[in-house]
RNA sequence: GCGCCAGUAGCUCAGGUGGAUAGAGCAACUGCCUUCUAAGCAGUAGGCCAGGGGUUCGAAUCCCUUCUGGCGUACCA
């Protein structure tokens, strides 16, 4: 909860505000509306430990030289009881703030009165949000887009409750309309084929190639016999869908499951349709008018809803009709609801019945289309789709085996599965790769992927912990202990290295929020990979073994703090921080 | 055609709200293990940030445009 990297920079700034404040008064500057003196972190800090662009960005309202205003302010800083030592300008006119030794006290004594806890924060307390992940078809296994789709979902999830939120995970089920129908003409087929020959029942066209199917078909008749060869289609085809189900989505739980994704709901598409709410949802889309019938189907305006919507934000009328957009069918003319209308009263009932404040589907970028669309018909049904749903559209995976493209399609029956994945790559190192950022296309090459050497980033990270933990047994073994903060001396923690290092510890919070923010948890890895490169350097430089009892203790708590925080940053992403390697 | 995402070192990628000399890792080369884990550290080399315009004190980042790659544009899901 504390943020010490928040605190730093809105102390800067109330400290050059302030001093702009005094120039002001003392005529040495003119007076401007300037809300807040914008701070960042220089790159490089012999620039400083914090600095203010200040005298840059206002050089145009106060119609001086940046220098000049940023030396009327440094005659004027109150430095006296901040948590800054020094500061001086540098370059065209940037302010630079050096810290004191209480600033990086207050770091150290955070993550150890935060504990597990450090690097949560309350920006999203009190927001009931739904994140909707991976929801892959029951009709086949996982491919490597869920792999990917689950692991940014589920890590999104943890960033979003580490944020205060509560954080629901759901899987939505497929469970009906036309790619079950599919499903239970292949599963017959196949089936028929078993108890009659190859030749004796043709094999749906679009219907499903795996052979996973094939599987089901001989399951079912190990278990029951052929005597369903005999019933009616239908119901022939429901027995076999449903089959099928019943064996597929366990599977799919046990997959997820040792992929580390526990759901809180399965919700099915069924219930929907069962409960007669997708007719409900589209009888008030039809109410509200939205709605028209041509060639005996009933159609949703889309294109109207979004020309509104665009008209709203600002855009052209001749850049929307340059859009060409189309209207969506809700109810065929065969009386079958479409797959969008479900999927409207599926979002319907998230906020409506369930009352998410916030929901955040993870997509694949092939569905980008459908983004506008759903996100208009919940405006349509007076839901305010277009702010309170967020789409992730993630890019596909490319999978490669060293080198040559792998076909990812189910129906070639040749597709690496979720399940395969992890027989070759260890859990933790897939829940790192594909943590990555979301909106760029990611190869992946199954020859690379299942090498353990240095080349993966992901044992940089674990080999700190371990380091660290190896650390402290020794010295624990030695009689020396992780001290408390009372009893550090600060005065030993002043050397650049060990600077870096808390700097970093304190960077943790911040990381957290924009993770969460832009719904990027990948920002995680590459703090981790920062935050385990300062430790190995201040290994490297900072030698505990045969120095003095105060520089000992200052060095084993920074250890154990940071021991601390990488297995907070590696819980939040779900891999597992290991003590000895 | 129209739309979405991308184009940064040989390869894989970082570069939040525009900031100081564009960064890591891998691969290449050079050093460092009689004190705590060398799965590590330090260093060298590697770049017209796809091309071209613009906006301003300042652009990899924002705007326009061209090119290249991926994906959409269904009474499929």
């Amino acid at each position: 909860m504390i943020h010490m990297i928040q605190k730093a920079k809105d102390q800067a700034a109330e400290l050059a505000m302030n001093a702009y404040r005094k120039a002001v008064a003392d005529g040495a500057l003119p007076e401007a509306v300037i809300a807040k003196a914008p701070v960042e972190i220089p790159k490089d800090t012999k620039n400083g430990d914090f600095t203010t662009t200040f005298a840059l960005a206002a050089s145009k309202v106060l119609r001086q030289p940046p220098r000049a205003i940023a030396q009327a302010l440094l005659e004027r800083l109150a430095l006296d009881g901040s948590y800054f030592d020094s500061a001086e300008i540098a370059g065209p006119g940037f302010l630079n703030f050096h810290l004191g030794q209480a600033w990086f006290q207050d770091v150290l004594c955070a993550v150890e009165t935060e504990g597990d806890g450090y690097g949560t924060c309350d920006d999203l307390t009190g927001r009931k949000i739904m994140v909707e992940f991976v929801s892959a078809n029951p009709t086949g296994p996982m491919h490597m887009g869920n792999a990917r789709g689950g692991v940014l979902g589920d890590t999104l999830a943890s960033v979003l409750s580490f944020c205060g939120a509560d954080v629901s995970r759901e899987f939505y089920v497929n469970d009906a309309g036309h790619q079950i129908d599919k499903f239970a003409q292949s599963i017959e087929a196949r089936y028929l084929q078993l108890i009659h020959g190859d030749e004796s029942f043709s094999f749906p066209e679009d219907g499903y190639q795996g052979e996973d199917i094939r599987d089901l078909a001989a399951a079912y008749r190990a278990q029951h016999g052929d005597a369903l060869a005999e019933a009616e289609a239908q119901t022939r085809r429901d027995t076999l869908s449903q089959f099928g189900l019943d064996v597929n989505l366990p599977k799919m739980k046990s997959d997820l499951a040792r992929y580390k994704i526990a759901y809180d709901t399965w919700f099915y598409e069924s219930t929907l349709h069962e409960s007669g709410y997708v007719a409900d949802t589209v009888d008030k889309l039809l109410d509200a008018g939205f709605t028209y019938e041509k060639d005996g189907a009933l159609w949703l305006k889309t294109a109207e809803i979004l020309a509104d919507n665009l008209r709203k934000s600002g855009k052209k009328e001749a850049e929307i009709e340059k859009l060409d957009l189309k209207d969506d069918v809700l109810r065929r003319a065969n009386g079958f609801y479409t797959y969008f209308a479900a999927d409207i009263a599926y979002h319907r009932n998230k906020f409506a019945v369930r009352g998410f404040d916030k929901v955040i589907n993870i997509w694949g970028a092939d569905h980008h289309g459908h983004v506008a669309r759903l996100k208009g018909a919940l405006d349509a049904l007076g839901l305010d789709g277009s702010n309170k749903l967020d789409i992730v559209l993630m890019q596909l995976v490319k999978l490669l085996r060293d080198g040559e493209a792998v076909r990812m399609s189910k129906r070639t029956g040749k597709a690496i599965s979720l399940h395969d994945l992890l027989d070759e790559v260890p859990v933790d190192a897939a829940r790192w790769f594909f943590n990555s950022k979301p909106d760029t296309q990611m190869e992946f090459d199954l020859g690379l992927a299942v090498r353990e050497d240095s080349e993966n980033p992901l044992y940089y990270v674990e080999y700190a912990h371990a380091r660290i933990c190896s650390l402290l047994r020794t010295m624990d073994a030695e009689g020396l202990h992780v001290p408390a903060m009372a009893d550090i001396d600060m005065a030993q923690v002043s050397g650049e290295t060990e600077q870096a290092l808390v700097k970093q510890l304190a960077q943790f919070c911040e990381i957290v929020r924009i993770a969460a923010r832009d719904y990027d948890p990948s920002f995680i890895n590459r703090y981790l990979q920062e935050l385990a490169g300062c430790f190995h350097r201040f290994y490297t430089v900072c030698h505990i073994k045969g120095e003095s009892a105060d520089v000992a203790g200052a060095r084993l708590k920074l250890a154990d703090c940071t021991r601390a925080v990488l297995r907070n940053g590696l819980r939040l992403i779900g891999v597992d921080a290991p003590e000895k390697m």
